[in-house]
DNA sequence: CACTGGATCCTT
DNA sequence: AGGATCCAGTGA
C-alpha cells in the first residue's frame, strides 16, 4: 500500500501483523512521528548516521537503541526523502507465544508485547536489523497488511514520552490505538527535562 | 575527546 | 520515584 502520509499509515498499521524470529504480533498501537518539523521526531535536528534509514523509501524498519538497555522500532514512511515514522509500541502475540514469554522472562500474556521495548524483544528483534525491507519474503522481519480497522474503533490521544519543543508536553494526538485492547500500554506523561521548580 | 540525555521498563 | 546502562548527538 502506499505509506506516504505516516497518520494514515499509523491507522493502517492498527491490526496488520508484525513478523518477527518465530513470533507473530497483531499491531495494537502505534504513534505517527512527521519527520524533520516535528520536534519529538529523530529526524528533528536533520539527517545522521542513525537516522538515515528514516529517510529512506517508505517499508524499511527504522530501529534504534535507548536507555541503555532497549531497543524500539519503527514502520518508515514516505516519500524517499522525507523522514516519516510510525513507532510500533504495542500488539497482541497471535503466533510463537512460548518464545515469547521466554524471551520476555513474563507468563502475563497481555504484557508480552506491551511496550515498545517488550514489542521489540518480544519478537526478537535487534538494533543491527535497521533498515530491512518490511515487504521482502526473505526478511527477518515482515509486516502483512490486514482489512483495514473501522474508525470507530480507533482512538487517539497524545504521545508517550515525547515532551514538545514548543512547551511541557506533547499536545499532538498522533498516538494511534485499538478501543478498549487490553495490550494496549499505559499511558505515562513525558518527563520533564528539567525539575519544575514547584 | 568528554559530556549529557534519551520515542523505556521494572521495582520500590 | 528512581535506577539500570549505552548509544549518539553536541560542543570544545
Amino acid at each position: 500500500m502506499d505509506a506516504t502520509d505516516p497518520f494514515e499509515t499509523a491507522r493502517r498499521l492498527l491490526g496488520a501483523h508484525l513478523i518477527g524470529r518465530a513470533v507473530t504480533v497483531r499491531l495494537t498501537e502505534v504513534e505517527a512521528y512527521a519527520g524533520e518539523r516535528d520536534p519529538g521526531s529523530h529526524a528533528f535536528r536533520g539527517r545522521t548516521a542513525r537516522n538515515e534509514v528514516m529517510f529512506g523509501p517508505a517499508g524499511h524498519l527504522y530501529c534504534y537503541f535507548s536507555y541503555g538497555m532497549h531497543t524500539c522500532c519503527n514502520y518508515v514512511c514516505g516519500p524517499d526523502g522525507e523522514a516519516a515514522a510510525v513507532l510500533l509500541r504495542a500488539g497482541e502475540v497471535i503466533d510463537g507465544i512460548g518464545l515469547a514469554r521466554e524471551r520476555r522472562h513474563t507468563t502475563v500474556d497481555r504484557s508480552l508485547a506491551r511496550g515498545p521495548a517488550c514489542l521489540t524483544q518480544a519478537l526478537g528483534i535487534e538494533l543491527s536489523d535497521k533498515g530491512v525491507d518490511l515487504h521482502a519474503t526473505g526478511s527477518a522481519v515482515r509486516v502483512e497488511w490486514q482489512a483495514a480497522l473501522p474508525s470507530d474503533v480507533i482512538r487517539t490521544g497524545p504521545r508517550v514520552g515525547v515532551s514538545g519543543a514548543g512547551g511541557d508536553g506533547d499536545t499532538y494526538p498522533w498516538r494511534f490505538w485499538v478501543d478498549g485492547d487490553p495490550t494496549v500500554s499505559a499511558y505515562r506523561p513525558a518527563k520533564p527535562r528539567r525539575r519544575p521548580r514547584t
